[in-house]
DNA sequence: CCGATATTCTACCAATCGGTTGAATATTAA
DNA sequence: TTAATATTCAACCGATTGGTAGAATATCGG
């Protein structure tokens, strides 16, 4: 069974709960870039933005190398994996169990 | 591409942030419950798991059905199959692109 | 050194969140 | 009818969120 008490689901989850966020990694999985240019392609300030890749970063998802004044951003996917994972698992916990609950419906209904 | 830009994405990812939240989805994936027995199996009050059960509702992760004084809830699971297809596509474009990156790695200096 | 550039840090704001308590509403049971 | 039960609604609280603006810091190019 998934575990559900984890620090790092709610932060992975709570990351790509917004938009701009998931646009980012959109972005980012185009190719590494530093902030500014990231900035440029959407619709709120720097500093949005800035503080965005903060918490991506503080969710794992994202990573920074400075070189220079320039802070390049690049994408750590394990994070997203483990997400995917509880998803998944969930997904086949559920579809496992309507599938049950469905045959009973058709035994109980008489069937057929 | 996934589409980033949705606001069931951010509903229903905002919902699963929450560890009471996904453990509440986890105990309904066991079959329908009332939110007073949900509510037994937290160590948060009544209203703290009726106030998650809403969140869920407007996930369209639970559905309920009202038969007398009692709310019987219980999973729809098409909205969290959408989430899924999201995270599955995204982590199949992050290998992609991170695949591609180390082939370049290995063969360039990887200029730029 | 100087000025431009890239970025964070600090402070602020309104809105939302996760939680509480208490009152209101509706249904069931005596 | 009355009392108990199941639940929401309303108000409040402190913390967090997503956004802004401005100041500070560090680096680069003359």
């Amino acid at each position: 069974m998934p575990r559900t008490r984890s620090r790092r689901l709610d932060q992975v989850y709570g990351a790509i709960a917004n938009p701009t966020r998931r646009a980012i990694l959109t972005v980012l999985a185009g190719g590494e870039v530093n902030v500014g240019q990231l900035a440029q392609r959407f619709p709120v300030s720097f500093n949005a933005v800035s503080k965005h890749v903060k918490v991506l970063e503080r969710a794992g998802l994202v990573s920074r190398r400075v070189r220079g004044r320039e802070h390049r951003l690049s994408l750590r996917p394990r994070p997203l994996r483990e997400a995917a994972r509880w998803l998944a698992r969930q997904r086949a916990f559920w579809d496992f169990r309507l599938d049950a609950l469905e045959a009973v419906l058709r035994d109980d209904t008489g069937g057929r």
